[in-house]
DNA sequence: CTCTCCCT
């Protein structure tokens, strides 16, 4: 289908009414409150008076059923014991507000709000308001990534495709080889540290390495003292109580002589490393004498005070690796210190190792455990190794690489992301991205099927790291005690952290987490030097600092990448053109012509081909010029000789091109993939990025590094929700990470645009954990449902806000996730909600809370498909591009490049008339997605075009003539597969309809989807401020400028001026899903609501009413009061109350 | 009048 037809079949029927409404020049009749409440609220839930009875039986049904099979999960209280012993008695608390939202009131309602269906049992036949729980049925739990089914060709089935309609862009679809733009990123990734032989900075560690190793052999005292005798006699059960009655309570089992279960089955292959010697015969990770700690795995893998005095490390399973390996492995510090890491890991439950990017540990530590048994069936402990990474990419070229080190097949060694797994009954070493896990902790908490768990990149900190680790610090426990009880023939299981900076301290010293220190190895890392300069002064203007320095690099120093890191898109592109025109290979073949008219000759000796030949092939030459190279250095370290060069025009001059290369997250795959070509021959590769390159992307061949020392982040004011995009500077930690991107290939250089001084006194050593600058609502919820209800008394390894806490807590009660508890005052603590079954339900899903609710009541009038469609697009973000990239990320740039000094003019010209169509274009588009639902709602523009992208089978081409990002169109789709997916498989008597071509929705469906958001942001509401402050308004044609009160937020908030509803008259009510501090408060994504819902939804946590009023008509009708503000919303009806 | 970066 030709893409107009595509649009007209999306929006013939918006445009048209948008058309008569101009004509009309009325204000849209549903921004109207005089109209309210929406006389046609009712169409959306008829409901007789016998499926109300009906609903009131089964909802009694169900409270019962819910009740008794809360008590019948006895494992399952086990778990909450673990966390907080109180838990008990709050969910007897809880117990009355089993069925979120229903009281008295409303069984007797004749009338019912059209959203309100959503918390109630309303509709029989649908599942989701059911009140059952989440299925716990007997078949497996549903894994989040088993949820996807798939072709064999590895690609993702789309659920349920009616026979009829299968054809068109479904099956174009499984033509594989999306993926293979993200593999072979892969390749040049830090995955491949292993291999690598060049690793991050020399200096400046010496003195972390030495406190260290102190801290290391305090630890081992440590384990000596710890004892716990008291225990000795107590069953489980009793201990864990006691343990738990000591607020934080869990103590690591250290000294635990008699009541150890005998042992049957010791390791049945030792091998003896120093036979005669007496304890300690060990060595430490650092070499030194190490006590055996008296742990009970230390007793489990000894056996007895005979078979202490044997290493209890063997090699139990032959690996066969290639040669080529085998020998690149040796040249691995870590590889020498497999018995020590080893002996730690089976003497203790919990170890962390430290070592810094190149030491290989990620590669090498799994295949230390799947030597000695790990993961192997019938072993000591076949449960597979499981590894977490923070990133997708990092996930699946790790799997792949460890494969072939091991000479494995991929479902042995496997991987499982989000939208892709090769897991496989035979599975032994499982690396998964820390999502993936934490959601297998959801449907089975003592992760049975592995026997340890390794946490990598701990250091990065992020949120789904460190929600892992605290969890992770409870399973251990429980493991190692229902093995003593010998319950249900349990491993223990075992737990490492990895991380890449010596900062352990917020996990080995923590003893909430861990009672008794961990062990910490340190490994080596073989590196280059890289050379730090600082700036004398730290000039504001950054960017052009930059530009500065880049230039006298490129002009002065030896061969060699350069790569600059900036804060955002914008500023790369301004430097990247910059760059360009001096340097660019047309700027110099410019220069060159002009050069060459006067004098014909010269032009074919480069002085720079010398070098470039010499230094092309490293090694001596190299040396000899890195001589050279530092007294260049000094000078480029002198602002104030650089002056005067500018000045003298000295030194800026370079006849050897650069090859540009921005990079930044929002690129295309395969602009992205530009850093990993090779520059044509004789060019410099210029790399200009973001942060994407301090981690998640290693560009090969960097011996320059420009470093801002700043980054745009993303500011949560944790009161109101308030986001900013903030750029500040960076930590001690990330400079160093950068610095080291100059080191991997060879020794480097690394220019600073900061002062030593500023550095040393203004820059914080690490960065802020994720878990404290983010809304952590999700986390909160996800916790709950594994029953661990008081999140306060959590394990985190650094804690967040107590304000978020509450925060998060006061928004899933709004949405009716938590139980509803009247705020005691005096104690805060005594209000947490509990979990409903609504939101027990809403966990199951994969995606923000507020989303979960939308698709949670998304089931009425056919409406799920689209709010599957739209929750999915908002968790994936804006796909739009923008005004301002539109020439950039054209392919105008190539074209310009190829172009002779002849037509350039011409050229220019057509260039130009290109980009004004382009532009218009683009605004056309625009306004045809914006059109959908008559310009109400923001959502529906993205709407709008997913639904265009899945009619046209989605592609490249549909992307750019839509002007939406391919990438995150592409993850739309899978995520809506994933949700439709998990729809069908955790409800079966729900028809989720999914439809490869989705009809657009029709009026009706469009007024149920804003309710729906209303729903999901019935906490984020915007007033007109003319509305509460009563003044009378300006007539006003757009919402530009019109001052909005939006919950929670003090300040006047405004409408983004990039939101549709920014060119339509001002709505007087709307939902939001941000809000965004620049040069104002703005407010995007924002749908227009009818206050009516808003009262509706909002009950009880958010409205409450005025007593019954007769109005002039002789109604009964009531004031709605909404929000902490108590807003008054227009007067309702007194029975729809 | 704007978009650092990841993830279930």
């Amino acid at each position: 289908m030709p893409p107009g037809q595509v649009r007209e079949a999306y929006n013939a029927k918006g445009r048209r009414s948008t058309a008569g409404s101009r004509k009309r020049g009325k204000r849209k009749p549903e921004y109207r409150p005089e109209e309210q409440p929406d006389p046609n609220a009712e169409i959306l839930l008829p409901q007789s008076k016998d499926a109300k009875a009906k609903e009131t039986k089964e909802r009694l049904r169900q409270e019962t059923l819910t009740h008794k099979e809360l008590q019948d999960r006895s494992e399952d209280k086990e778990v909450r014991k673990a966390f907080d012993g109180r838990s008990e008695k709050r969910k007897r608390h809880g117990d009355k507000f089993a069925v979120h939202g229903l009281d008295t009131e409303d069984s007797q309602d004749d009338e019912i709000f059209a959203t309100e269906p959503v918390t109630r049992p309303s509709h029989p036949q649908v599942i989701f308001d059911s009140g059952i729980p989440p299925p716990k049925n007997d078949s497996k739990p549903p894994a989040v990534g088993s949820a996807l089914k798939r072709n064999s060709d590895g690609s993702i089935v789309m659920p349920k495709i009616s026979k009829t309609k299968q054809s068109g862009w479904d099956r174009k679809r499984s033509v594989p080889a999306k993926e293979e733009s993200d593999t072979s990123f892969d390749s040049s990734d830090s995955a491949y540290d292993s291999t690598d032989d060049t690793v991050d900075l020399s200096g400046g560690h010496e003195d972390f390495e030495t406190g260290l190793e102190d801290e290391d052999k305090e630890d081992s005292g440590t384990f000596l003292e710890e004892s716990r005798p008291e225990k000795k006699k107590l069953g489980f059960k009793d201990w864990a109580v006691k343990q738990l009655s000591v607020a934080k309570g869990y103590n690591f089992p250290t000294q635990e002589t008699d009541a150890i279960p005998p042992v049957e089955n010791p390791p049945t292959k030792k091998r003896k490393i120093e036979s005669s010697t007496n304890l300690p015969n060990m060595r430490g990770p650092l070499g030194e004498d190490l006590q055996i700690p008296k742990t009970t795995l230390a007793n489990q893998v000894l056996g007895s005070e005979q078979r202490a005095k044997v290493s209890p490390y063997v090699k139990a399973v032959a690996v066969k690796r290639p040669p080529s390996i085998e020998e690149a492995r040796l040249l691995l510090p870590i590889v020498a210190e497999e018995q020590p890491i080893m002996e730690a890991i089976l003497l203790n439950p919990v170890v962390i190792i430290c070592g810094e990017t190149g030491s290989g540990k990620t590669t090498q530590v799994p295949q230390f455990l799947y030597e000695s048994g790990f993961g192997t069936p019938g072993s000591e402990n076949p449960g597979m190794i499981g590894i977490t990474q923070p990133r997708r990419v990092a996930a699946v070229s790790m799997a792949a690489r460890v494969a072939h080190e091991l000479s494995l097949t991929s479902s042995r060694v496997s991987h499982q992301i989000r939208y892709d797994a090769t897991v496989s009954p035979s599975t032994s070493i499982k690396f998964m991205t820390d999502g993936v896990l934490l959601r297998e902790l959801a449907n089975d908490f003592l992760l049975v099927r592995y026997s340890v768990i390794i946490i990598d990149e701990a250091h990065e900190r992020s949120m789904n790291t460190d929600i892992l680790i605290g969890v992770l610090s409870r399973v251990v426990k429980l493991r190692e005690e229902m093995w003593k009880e010998r319950k249900d023939d349990v491993k223990p299981l075992r737990l490492i952290i990895m991380s890449a900076t010596l900062r352990v301290s917020d996990f080995a010293d923590n003893t909430t987490l861990f009672s008794s220190r961990p062990p910490v190895i340190n490994v080596a890392a073989r590196q280059h030097p890289v050379t730090i300069h600082f700036s004398r002064r730290t000039s504001p203007n950054y960017v052009n600092e930059a530009v500065r320095k880049a230039t006298k690099i490129h002009t002065r120093l030896p061969p060699g990448g350069l790569l600059i890191f900036l804060t955002g898109q914008n500023e790369i592109i301004g430097a990247c053109r910059k760059l360009e025109a001096k340097f660019g290979k047309k700027a110099l073949d410019l220069k060159k012509k002009n050069r060459s008219r006067p004098s014909q000759q010269g032009a074919d000796v480069e002085p720079e081909d010398l070098d470039l030949g010499n230094f092309d092939q490293d090694g001596l030459a190299f040396d000899v010029d890195e001589n050279m190279d530092q007294e260049d250095l000094e000078a480029l370290d002198s602002d104030d000789e650089q002056n005067l060069d500018e000045e003298l025009g000295l030194g800026e001059d370079s006849d050897v091109p650069m090859h540009i290369v921005p990079l930044y997250s929002l690129l295309s795959s395969e602009k992205q993939m530009r850093v990993f070509e090779p520059p044509p021959p004789g060019c410099r590769l210029v790399v200009v990025s973001t942060n994407v390159a301090e981690t998640s992307l290693t560009i090969p061949g960097i011996r320059y590094v420009v470093d801002c020392g700043r980054a745009k982040e993303r500011r949560y004011d944790i009161a109101n929700g308030i986001q900013a995009f903030q750029i500040s500077w960076v930590s001690k930690a990330s400079a160093a990470q950068r610095a080291g991107r100059a080191g991997r290939t060879g020794p480097g250089h690394c220019y600073r645009l900061y002062s030593s001084a500023l550095f040393e006194h203004h820059f914080e050593e690490f960065s802020t954990p994720e878990i404290q600058r983010m809304p952590i609502e999700g986390v909160v919820l996800q916790m709950k449902s594994m029953h661990i209800d008081a999140v306060v008394n959590f394990p985190f390894p650094t804690s967040p806000d107590k304000i978020a806490m509450r925060k998060a807590e006061k928004t899933l009660t709004h949405l009716g996730a938590l139980t509803f508890a009247t705020p005691d005052v005096k104690n805060a603590l005594s209000s947490v909600g509990q979990i409903t079954d609504l939101g027990r339900t809403m966990a199951l899903f994969p995606v923000s809370p507020r989303f979960s609710r939308m698709l949670v009541s998304g089931q009425q009038h056919d409406c799920l498909p689209y709010i599957i469609s739209i929750v999915s697009a908002m968790s994936v973000g804006d796909p739009f591009l923008y005004e301002e990239v539109l020439g950039q990320d054209g392919s105008d740039v190539e074209n310009d490049a190829e172009s002779s000094l002849v037509n350039l003019r011409s050229d220019s010209v057509k260039a130009k008339d290109a980009r004004n169509l382009k532009r218009k274009a683009f605004f056309q588009s625009q306004h045809m997605h914006s059109s959908l639902g008559s310009y109400s709602s923001d959502v529906f523009k993205v709407l709008s075009v997913v639904g265009g992208y899945e009619y046209a089978g989605g592609g490249q081409k549909f992307c750019s003539e839509n002007f939406v990002r391919p990438k995150a169109m592409e993850e739309i789709h899978k995520l809506r597969a994933q949700i439709s997916n998990i729809v069908q498989t955790n409800f079966p008597g729900v028809d989720a309809k999914f439809a490869p071509k989705l009809p657009p929705p029709n009026e009706g469906q469009l007024k149920v989807l804003k309710q729906l958001l209303a729903a999901g942001f019935i906490d984020q509401v915007a007033v007109r401020k003319i509305r509460i402050e009563g003044a009378d308004g300006v007539q006003v044609s757009t919402s530009k400028g019109v001052p909005y009160k939006a919950m929670g937020i003090s300040e006047d908030a405004f409408i983004h001026p990039s939101s549709v509803l920014a060119n339509v008259p001002p709505p007087d009510y709307v939902i939001f899903s941000e809000v965004i501090r620049t040069s104002r408060i703005f407010l995007k994504g924002v749908t227009v609501v009818n206050p009516s819902w808003l009262s509706a939804l909002g009950k009880p946590s958010l409205c409450s009413f005025s007593k019954p009023l007769k109005n002039n008509v002789g109604t009964v009708v009531m004031i709605p009061q909404f929000g902490p503000d108590r807003w008054e919303l227009p007067a309702v009806k007194a029975e729809l109350r």
